[in-house]
DNA sequence: CGTTATGTTGACCTCCTTCAAAGGCTGTGG
DNA sequence: CCACAGCCTTTGAAGGAGGTCAACATAACG
């Protein structure tokens, strides 16, 4: 977890004058000028894999928006067991709570090698007080933290597993062409959906026994989508 | 769902400004001449049991914010079932995807008599502009809607059945004294929970039976909150 | 008082978990 | 380069939890 945005050298601080992301994140709709003058606190990490952003229960001075990579939000539950809340994906913002002055209530876990701007506190508020466009960015982005706690509701914690599974993989765009697609581990798709570690393994190895998935040297590659959509809809 | 703020007696107005609700709802901080003339456009509507405040996909025009009963948000799946994904409390506010300028992504039942504030999205985003205090609350507001979501994937999801139920029956406040209890139907506790609803009267009956729960001519009257604690975090 | 929704209970079977063991992949050290 | 350890995945067998279908009870309602 590098940063470079404050770098003598700006490594990451050119990237994100440059960043593709920006324009359909938070700053959406700043001049250049404004962005010189308020991305001096900003930091952009490169996260590894495996290693967390914030730790549940810690001071949330920073929020995070994912530049590339995927980042799970999981909770720790009181038998032991963990449960993962939200996937987010590049454009996606981590850490919200900060801005109502709370703790982080997620422990925020990058899945795959992850690219990250992190962002003060007061900065932000900063600018949602100055800026309308980063104000209207700002609900949108809670809008949308919202919309996928919902469709965790209702589309991954609902049904039989192997519906819930196949909500899974359409959700990671496992299907669809030119998305990175990352599969996670047993484990997390466990926690993703509420099943044990086991029952992924079987349901993954029936999907592939049955030709709804398709692997090559260790990783995935091709995933059958009307065949998937229809175990959804089930 | 009569209205009452806007008609000639102001039958509602008046209850409007005395709205113990208004002082932690989305008002908080608004002296009474800036109530006097933003509250115009603003009604205060009775929801009878069982009827709905608005449907999902509907032209979202509205948020509201409510002052008695219980809510539930509900979203009909592909299967032909449904499934709640939240419940609104007196103070909890629904309908905030209006501000994102979009249709409403649930349908807002109320599971008991309801009276709530109806505002008009234009109202709203004013506030939202020139008062600090209501941007605030309004910030607060998503913030719990997300928190309230995160809580039925951890809680209402996750586990047992059982588990669930005693979770649930926590969450509406079955245990504690001096809030008003409303028991859900076993259809409801399914929809709310993931299961079926003859797993939810199974559970129930099975409370029943272990003294977990006890009820008097049809009606819930006391809960054994060490009882439903234990079950909850097993 | 019948009629209709809602709650309860039973029997059966499926799905999922649990516990256990074996198989593969990776990195490390000899 | 191989051997071995450690981790993740896979697979098996058994039991339990929850779903399904159906009958029945109870309560709400015209």
């Amino acid at each position: 977890m590098k940063p470079n945005c404050t770098n003598p050298e700006w490594i990451g601080r050119s990237k994100c004058v440059a960043c593709d992301v920006r324009n359909f994140v938070l700053f959406a709709g700043l001049s250049v000028n404004e962005l010189n003058t308020i991305l001096q606190p900003i930091d952009n990490l490169h996260v590894p894999q495996h290693s967390a952003l914030y730790e549940q229960g810690d001071p949330a001075p920073h929020l995070f928006t994912v530049r590339s990579g995927l980042v799970k939000l999981k909770v720790d539950l009181p038998n032991g067991g963990q449960r993962i809340v939200r996937l987010l994906r590049p454009g996606d913002v981590a850490g919200l709570e900060t801005l109502v002055g709370e703790r982080y209530h997620h422990t925020a876990i990058a899945l795959h090698d992850a690219d990250v701007c992190r962002i003060p506190r007061e900065v932000v508020l900063h600018l949602d007080r100055t800026s309308p466009a980063v104000h209207q960015a700002l609900l949108q982005r809670w809008q949308r933290s919202v919309d996928q706690a919902d469709h965790f509701i209702t589309a991954l914690s609902t049904g039989p597993a192997e519906s819930r599974m196949a909500r899974l993989l359409l959700t990671l765009g496992c299907a669809n062409a030119g998305v990175e697609f990352v599969m996670p581990g047993r484990e997390d798709m466990g926690a993703l959906l509420g099943i044990t570690t086991e029952t992924a393994s079987r349901i993954m190895a029936e999907f592939r026994r049955r030709g709804l998935v398709h692997m090559e040297k260790g990783t995935y590659v091709d995933c059958n989508h009307d065949g998937l959509t229809r175990l959804a809809s089930a």
